[in-house]
DNA sequence: GAGTCGCCTTGATCGAGATCAAGGTTTTGC
DNA sequence: GCAAAACCTTGATCTCGATCAAGGCGACTC
């Protein structure tokens, strides 16, 4: 990794290098003359957990860390409608209608560019609007997902797809029968938030898992399982 | 109207009399000469209520009807993950990880378009690949609408927010405070599974916003508000 | 190291919505 | 027009997950 890392700063300018050594997000797409308008136009934040990260017409690669996006009713109910994970890309086209936020749940890192050199690059390079396509398409499934899970879902089934969740999250290539062990990013407000129950309920689950033999807790923010796929026999899909 | 579809049919090649008529779905973003290759490709269909649409790679413009989305559980628990009023535009430019089906809830006609016509377009048109992207870009803010629904609403905020998205999409330029009535095009079992719920539960709050006075139910699909304000006070957002 | 605060767990009880059951109404087919 | 089927409503009861309540466990502060 730290060879590739070479090779792409001896290739490319630099955006930024953390962006440039993993192609996260959107660069990949790019070639080398407009990896050096966008290195100049970009910035590299770092966010603390907890932080709301502003809607401020910018795109973002998140680099670690994950963040929260939530609706909120009128009364202060929330619902957590999504995540996003470390390589993603962050920001929205046009105006939503109805307001989202987006919270750090962890530290974050962020590579930003304005939102006028994207739109540009995206008019003269189809490529791009397709991509940016695609990870609309990829959040609607996910959004999907978890609709069928919040309406049909048992507490338990929805404890343990969110696990499941997670674990991709955390390593996508992992194989499903071999032992994996990741952290939590979320307290258990947040959990009970993304999926339609209270913190009780979903304290209650988890207990469950581990008297099953499922899951182990080692350290309230810490999971680990034998094996992704005794989970998958408990999420009804 | 009429003289507008006569300008229509003056200026542009026909693509199907009804598409150009309305401009439906992604027709307005097309010039004449596009126009003319899309027309020559395009097939008109009607489609009786019931009838899945297969995911065939065709794009098409709903121009009339309902369309439900729906994902199921292993053991057959379905839940409704969207639906499509005309005129939108259907069809998905990428493959679909899981499995989601698309059922006609009413008779529907559709204006089809081959896959290979609409991303050869795409790609030397960077205005399609935005309209697309922002179509999109909508259907995941739904989403996300309805996800904040099933995990923290209640029954009648359910059913009130029902309501009010059939009203909204049978006359979207009506006025808040007017009288409306519209049909409903789905069953109870069909707004059950869209919300989360039991049948027997739905019948039970559409009769309590009767008794409330707040909807009349003329026909068992046809309901009609006094206005849709006094729902808007029910749906919990 | 005592006290406070934030977060989590567990138990007891409650209630919204599910399930079970019966009957009514509308549609369909002959 | 009648019978059957599909769909809808309403009532009785049950259950899963919410709510209420108490206490545990770390992490800070002083």
């Amino acid at each position: 990794m730290t060879a590739r890392q070479d090779v792409q700063q001896a290739d490319v300018p630099a955006i930024c290098k953390s962006c440039e050594a993993r192609q996260d997000g959107l660069c990949g797409a790019f070639n080398a003359r407009q990896l050096a308008v966008l290195a100049k136009a970009s910035s590299r934040h770092e966010v603390p957990a907890g932080t709301e990260l502003p809607d401020d017409g910018t795109y973002s690669n998140l680099l670690s860390g994950v963040v929260k996006l939530t609706r909120n009713l009128s009364d202060g109910r929330q619902q957590i409608v999504g995540f996003h994970f470390a390589p993603d890309f962050l920001g929205r086209p046009f105006e939503a209608k109805k307001r989202i936020r987006a919270e750090a749940l962890t530290n974050v890192a962020l590579c930003s560019f304005p939102k006028a050199i994207i739109d540009r690059m995206a008019n003269e390079m189809p490529e791009l609007g397709r991509l940016l396509l695609k990870h609309t398409l990829n959040e609607l499934d996910e959004a999907r997902d978890w609709m069928a899970a919040l309406g049909r879902k048992t507490a338990s089934e929805k404890v343990a797809s969110f696990l499941l969740m997670v674990a991709r999250n955390t390593d996508p290539a992992h194989h499903p029968a071999s032992p994996i062990s990741f952290d939590l990013p979320l307290t258990r407000t947040d959990i009970a938030d993304f999926l339609g129950l209270t913190i009780e309920t979903v304290s209650r689950e988890l207990s469950r898992l581990r008297s099953d033999g499922t899951i182990r807790i080692v350290n309230k923010r810490q999971i680990s399982l034998a094996s992704m796929a005794q989970l998958e026999e408990r999420c009804g899909d």
